[in-house]
RNA sequence: GGUCCCAUCGUCUAGCGGUCUAGGACGCCGGCCUCUCACGCCGGAAACCCGGGUUCGAUUCCCGGUGGGAUCACCA
């Protein structure tokens, strides 16, 4: 085959959602793998429902996510004219035909078909009259009446139907505008989209676009139908199953990284691997090893990966990613030592980049908030002497290496015969004003003598205050 | 309801006739490590939907049932 030519063609009728990104992603690694293109192209024929706000919407899922395109935006509301041309072509060889039956008699069709048990379906009362364009005719697809149609399907495997099974399709409405089914196969004809994988929700269009690449005299693309991903209800993914759109997981703290990691492995494996960098999803992505069930789509699960990605990722680059919720809390936040030196302590404690903001704000805030517990239970009076002791060698060091640390706390511990265990949760409560929080050492290394100094004092006042009540 | 698809731990999955007393991951439960919290490490509970075939042998192949999903528009 020649260059492989992939497609995500989305309506912008809303957000991007998480199951729409999740066949983006296959189209997009499977255009990357293959060396091929992928085209991005906007479904807005449905007027009504199609707004600006959605296709920038779109716009920005995608680019957060790193999904880029080679071609494209194609948008189909500024293709009539080429619609146009292949609706006459199939109009005049006879393949198509003018209807004029109006809404509530087809309505009246189905209704019948169905009393008698049949299907519902148009029953073809124009398809042999050949009646002339008028302005409210649509055009019919005239469909084969006997027969079979195969899909050979790259993921699903080979599906039949029966011709019999689809009416005469409309292929251009009243108004003048080509239905879905007609303009997909026109415009991945024009556009050279030679494979498409697509949603599951896609398989029973398939034979009807089928008939139309025969009846254009195209060759069929490649198919691919990839299992939907389900709520934790198991019914098909919508609202109702909370946060769907791939900009909330944005804001909710999670790395694009970590969404494209995830939403690959719901629907494709590669043996035991659980985590992946992009790069080796593209070399490692492969139609043979997509799954052919439906999956649940796991909160959790995302999570767990969004965490190990936050430990994966060097601090400078995932800097550039906390700094937006740093700003948000109000923090004076910036690259540099202070900020990756910050985000060393706290990647293995964060599963998002809003819990590891909220983490940081002892690093950032000048007025800690003490926890009022901790304080009652850490800072009391006997600790007094060894907190003094400590603060003083602290300020009075000639650096605070780690190692310095260690021995300036060893030398406080054996002048008044505590345990190390006695003293770092005061320190601690001091330093952050709570219970959890990364290590004694590397919190101080971190937050440089004046802030250490200055949080012990307060501390030490603080007890002292209580000593006099 | 018609048509189509699917079916391994709660969830995502590995498995492509014997290697399965079914492996990994998330979650859950223990333990270890330890300056707290995490991380990490060790261990545990937890699944082949049911019934027929085919075969020396089925989780793996075929058929039926059941269950779940998708789709039946002048929406995409």
């Amino acid at each position: 085959m020649s260059q492989v030519v992939t497609r995500f063609a989305p309506s912008p009728s809303g957000y991007l959602h998480i199951g729409g990104a999740r066949t983006a992603l296959f189209s997009w690694l499977y255009a990357r793998h293959m060396k091929g293109k992928f085209v991005l192209r906007i479904e807005d024929t449905d007027l009504a429902r199609s707004t600006q706000e959605s296709v920038d919407a779109i716009f920005e899922a995608l680019e957060w996510l790193g999904i880029d395109w080679d071609e494209g935006p194609f948008f189909q509301s500024e293709r009539f004219h080429i619609y146009k041309e292949y609706l006459e072509k199939l109009a005049d060889s006879g393949q198509a035909y003018y209807c004029t039956c109006s809404v509530e008699e087809v309505e009246e069709m189905r209704k019948k078909a169905t009393a008698s048990g049949g299907k519902p379906k148009y029953d073809g009362s124009c398809r042999e009259k050949g009646r002339g364009k008028t302005d409210s005719a649509v055009i019919r697809f005239k469909s084969p009446l006997m027969g079979t149609t195969v899909l050979e399907d790259v993921v699903k495997g080979n599906i039949v139907f029966q011709n019999q099974e689809m009416d005469d399709f409309i292929i251009q409405r009243s108004d003048g505008m080509p239905t879905y089914n007609f303009a997909v196969v026109v415009d991945d004809i024009t556009m050279g989209v030679n494979t498409i994988l697509r949603g599951d929700d896609h398989v029973m269009n398939t034979p009807k676009q089928i008939l139309l690449y025969k009846a254009l005299n195209s060759p069929l693309p490649t198919f691919g139908h990839v299992p939907m991903v389900l709520g934790h209800d198991r019914t098909r993914l919508s609202k109702r199953h909370g946060a769907m759109s791939v900009t909330a997981y944005r804001d909710m703290g999670y790395l694009p990284q970590a969404v494209l990691n995830y939403l690959v492995r719901l629907g494709w494996s590669f043996g035991d691997q659980e985590f992946f960098t992009i790069e080796e999803l593209i070399t490692k992505f492969n139609i043979p090893n997509l799954g052919r069930s439906a999956g649940v789509f796991n909160p959790e699960k995302l999570t767990a990966l969004n965490a190990d990605h936050i430990k994966a990722m060097p601090s400078e680059k995932l800097a550039l990613y906390l700094i937006p919720f740093l700003k948000q809390k109000g923090y004076p936040a910036e690259e540099g030592n202070y900020l990756t030196g910050i985000i060393t302590t706290l990647n293995t404690r964060s599963k998002t980049l809003i819990e590891m903001a909220e983490s940081a704000s002892f690093y950032y805030v000048d007025q800690l908030e003490y926890d009022e517990k901790a304080v009652k239970k850490f800072l009391k009076t006997d600790i007094l002497e060894p907190l003094a002791m400590l603060t003083e060698k602290l300020a009075n060091a000639k650096d605070l290496a780690q190692e310095t640390q260690e021995t300036l706390f060893k030398e406080v511990l054996e002048t008044t015969g505590i345990k190390f265990g006695k003293i770092a949760q005061p320190v601690r409560v001091a330093l952050t004003g709570k219970t959890a929080s990364p290590g004694i050492f590397e919190m101080i290394d971190i937050l440089g003598r004046d802030r250490v100094i200055s949080r012990l004092n307060h501390a030490i006042k603080l007890i002292s205050g209580q000593q006099s009540k």
